[in-house]
DNA sequence: ACACCTTGTGTCCGCCGGACACACAAGTTA
DNA sequence: TAACTTGTGTGTCCGGCGGACACAAGGTGT
């Protein structure tokens, strides 16, 4: 990268020609490279490589401004997720706030489907999203639940948007592989007849990942352990 | 890789020189090794190369029985999930039957952590991983529940145990971040109360990522639903 | 005896993350 | 004004990755 500039010295201008007055290089800037890139093309395609060349740099030249691909990645999670909701203006208590919750957050991840393949594995946490955690959290203050109890139920929701949201993207679970399951149904019915069946008698529900169901399920049992504890 | 053969054809017997009576290369065996590399190191620690140099053969023999790495993967999945279970024994309806069927598959998953890190992404699966899934749904076959019902209920069921086993060998969560969550709340608990708070009246349980709480309050969700349909 | 087929080897390619030395403009100080 | 420092982008190199492809050398069937 960087043709030559033998000609351009030669011929140019020769007093102004290296470095035009092109933006500079900054970390927001970086990582709003990135995730154009992770949109448009997954996580996969995001490289130091692709992101400089959308910057039109060399990837060395991102290494000024970000120590490693995992802390521009870090940085690009931090960007991604947003603002943490304030929930103390929603009505209703506990459940309604933490629907709220579940939708912005979903429509979060859905804006950046990437987002999933970012946040698995030992990473660094930024503090936008520790803010949406703690969003939840308070908003099972007076639930009765103790500390433990509440970071897992937040726990629990947000590991169900993670899945849902991965299934999305990817016909990662067998459940989900929707074209790929009844392939597989059609040629070895007889080794699966509860998923034969199950398939056959479905009441023409939208299909979203299960999405709703789950939310409700797990919203239900909440409800479940908080009014044994009045 | 594979030393000149130089000095061996001068000095050597020459005549049975090459390919000394090693044990044949096999899919199996090829999983196997695969297995015992990812068991010990992680499933980052998985590449061609070093499962080749496993069973002390060159990257390229593996190709001979598996077309891609990512065939490779599939098989080691297949292999590392074992035979589903029969749950038809279990006495006491869907939900003994589910929690013996969580039961089973978190012991395998326990048995090989990088499972979690194994099953992301597009990828291939297998009859095992499928009988697993028929096994579940079909716990749930006198439920009321119609089909997708029992499809949603099991995705999020099986969510569940992916996402507190990819939290247990990756504190790839704030809320599982353990010390680092501690560190963050030290320097900047002004920020989360709600956080502190939790973190502080904990009723000092068992620490197990939220396992037996989430299981729980998904089956009395579920409960809630059937027992609705009756 | 010979041809074929199977199976493992060696070499090459492009891409990855990243270390390191260098180029060069701008600001500071003498 | 001249010399130095600092900050930012470039070029080159490295080891490792998945994988294509040609080749070697057994075993086997005719």
């Amino acid at each position: 990268m960087g043709e030559s500039r033998g000609a351009e010295l030669l011929w140019g201008s020769r007093g102004k020609t290296a470095r035009p007055q092109r933006l500079a290089l900054t970390v927001d800037r970086i990582a709003d490279a990135a995730i154009e890139v992770a949109d448009a093309e997954g996580m996969a395609a995001v490289s130091m490589q692709h992101v400089a060349a959308q910057l039109e740099v060399t990837k060395m030249a991102l290494y000024r401004h970000v120590a490693s691909k995992a802390e521009l990645v870090a940085v690009m999670i931090e960007s991604a997720v947003g603002e943490p909701p304030d929930l103390t203006t929603v009505p209703g208590g506990w459940r309604p706030r933490l629907v709220r919750w579940a939708d912005l957050m979903r429509a979060a991840w859905d804006r950046h489907p990437w987002l999933p393949a970012a946040t698995t594995g030992e990473r660094l946490t930024g503090p936008r999203e520790v803010g949406w955690t703690e969003s939840a959290v308070a908003a099972l203050a007076d639930t009765g639940l103790d500390g433990s109890e509440r970071m897992d139920a937040v726990f629990l929701l947000s590991g169900h948007i993670r899945n849902t949201q991965s299934a999305a993207t990817a016909g990662t679970q067998p459940w989900t592989a929707e074209k790929h399951l009844r392939d597989i149904l059609r040629d070895h019915s007889h080794r699966f007849p509860a998923l034969l069946e199950a398939e056959g008698s479905t009441n023409g529900s939208a299909r979203d990942n299960g999405w709703s169901f789950g939310l409700e399920r797990i919203l239900d049992g909440l409800a479940v352990l908080i009014d044994s504890r009045r």
